[in-house]
DNA sequence: TATAGTAATATACTAAAGTATAGTGCCAAT
DNA sequence: ATTGGCACTATACTTTAGTATATTACTATA
């Protein structure tokens, strides 16, 4: 396993790990998803309705996404009718440190590009 | 101006800025593009040799977009013929700071899906 | 029995992103 | 005079991402 150090110098894993990490994060719904579940788990319908111009094709095909990256748990409850659940897992939550750098860095650079113009 | 804490605590705001530093990033030579011009910079066909695949169409469209985005600079030299260089603004240098958050993740996440499976 | 909610899936489509290939205008060296 | 490098642009095309609309199987309530 090469340390972060070894991969920051080598452009070519530089840019498959950050990758890693883009595919995660990256399309139009990935975003407002984990925005909806970072402050508890939530139910399809709920997330939906957070989301209002979402189709369930779309919520269910991204969901699915982030499950299959270990981003999102589906918990299905087995009561009647059955309860689907999405929360995100440790790795999920933890990608909030990556979400506020890049809001951060989104800050400080609209400023210096205004100062600019 | 919104401090970076109420951005961070309301989330529509919250997508909004991530998604500004996202557009910088995303697409599939935008992180080669920028790593190639990570270490100094460079010419049109050195950032081309640099990236085997890319089309000339793709860097020339992608190298308008980050300097319309102030991530990149293009300066032109009047020498005979004229040389064109590009190179990072320092918005576009302090991107790695992101970028390194990213590949931190990358690799736990990495580790801890692989521990699980 | 009809209506509505939950958690989706199916089919068909449009729009955006990216590729392939060729060509331009400039100059410099052979 | 031709070949080749530099910095692109133009046109046509394919692939991927996202949209629109309808439908399913189940259950609960009015």
């Amino acid at each position: 396993m090469d340390s972060i150090k070894d991969i920051k110098s080598c452009p070519i894993q530089y840019v498959l790990y950050i990758n890693d990490t883009l595919n995660v994060i990256s399309g139009k719904w990935k975003l407002p998803i984990i925005g909806s579940v970072l402050f508890g788990k939530k139910r399809f319908t709920e997330i939906q309705r957070n989301i209002p111009k979402i189709t369930p094709r779309m919520l269910s095909k991204e969901l699915k996404e982030l499950e299959l990256n270990g981003v999102i748990v589906r918990k299905v409850y087995d009561s009647i009718p059955v309860t689907v659940e999405y929360e995100l897992s440790e790795s999920g939550k933890s990608i909030t440190e990556v979400l506020d750098k890049m809001i951060e860095w989104g800050i400080e650079h609209r400023t210096s590009v205004f100062a600019k113009s």
